[in-house]
DNA sequence: ATTATCTATAGATCTATAGATAATGC
DNA sequence: ATTATCTATAGATCTATAGATAATGC
């Protein structure tokens, strides 16, 4: 059975790599983890880097086309952002580490994956067709004056932050860990109502 | 000149471990950029471990301070969130990595220089005043009623995430490299205005 | 015949220290 | 006498590969 040994490793290694980094991993930690050897690793993928950039890409694989679906099309903007936040804070959830992992990296390392998701974006005019409806609702008066990057950016902040953050803030504010899921799910409505209350006139 | 020296290593590992993280950096490219023999880090600083601990701490003693400064006392909530905006932008302009490097760090590796960031918060209780503040304008009707843990999340995360997502976004969005102070010192309105439109009722 | 796995180790780093030497302060 | 600096290297990792062996498919 190649192809389980062959995901066995990808499991191991998406685990340890967004916990540690790429500096941080070792190989032969990936391999105690997928439970095979250490010759193996490099058997299959060649080398770390190339095994790093596998994850890499499985990550980006996951969140491009979310993105593209929830900004994409019908529906104002309000309910654009608001499809945004269900389902990156659903997605991010599922994978918490990620968020930290793949800024960490993408910003010390020059990854090609990253380049994928910026193709992607501009086939499907994603971001430019937002930023398009944006201006028109603000000329319509539907919404205030925002810069349009700055009003996304604000948005990803409020979604994104807190898992990275939680850590700290989870010691700083004494949140029990049992709490780490609820607390995320409460964020729901409630970033959804923060974004609304302030880019609604 | 002894303090020379110390402060040179101090200065380079900042710099150093700021980029790279713990793992990512080499004693061997501190002290050439200290412009240092690689055995005085050593001399000075006894281990690789001990020299970060130092680095760490230097940033929790920059950062907190300012936050039980903004924070504290005088004026209204909103007047204590802004404050925060506009003190830790401009802190973070000054020192862009910072962010990352201290939450990625403190979240794998167990600091103590984070637990006295802690103690002084509990010391001058800035944040269960900043709370009480928060509960109170909500009783009064000022205020809409956002739990204050996720209220500050949410202030925080407008805040400090652009930093950290800059050389994505900026790539994604195709912002140019030189657009990043503007782009960050406008966001401070831009961030007030949002989060009073979000909170006041 | 090809693919998958294991053992053993080469070769490259990296942290840390030993030990000698130079500079400084009293 | 003490403090600061340098050279040289020990000792510990870590990635990567060579080469042998076992499993699999035709």
């Amino acid at each position: 059975m190649q192809k389980d040994t062959e995901e066995k490793i990808l499991d191991a290694a998406k685990e340890i790599f967004s916990q540690k980094g790429f500096d941080g991993a070792r190989m032969q930690e990936i391999a105690d983890k997928a439970d095979i050897n250490k010759a193996m690793l490099h058997y299959y993928f060649r080398s770390k880097q190339q095994l790093f950039e596998r994850i890499v890409e499985s990550h980006i694989q996951l969140i491009t086309p979310k993105l593209v679906e929830a900004i994409s099309d019908s529906g104002t903007v309000i309910e654009n952002l608001e499809r945004l936040v269900d389902i990156y804070i659903d997605t991010i959830i599922e994978n918490p580490s990620m968020p930290m992992f793949l800024l960490n990296e993408l910003s010390q390392r020059r990854v090609d994956a990253f380049k994928q998701m910026k193709k992607v974006l501009e086939r499907e005019k994603a971001i430019a067709k937002l930023f398009q409806k944006m201006k028109e609702e603000q000329k319509r008066g539907v919404l205030k004056e925002i810069p349009p990057h700055h009003l996304l950016l604000s948005v990803m902040s409020l979604i994104v932050f807190p898992f990275i953050a939680w850590p700290v803030f989870q010691h700083l504010i004494e949140i029990p860990e049992e709490q780490y899921n609820s607390m995320m799910l409460e964020r729901k409505p409630i970033v959804k109502d923060f974004i609304r209350s302030a880019i609604t006139k």
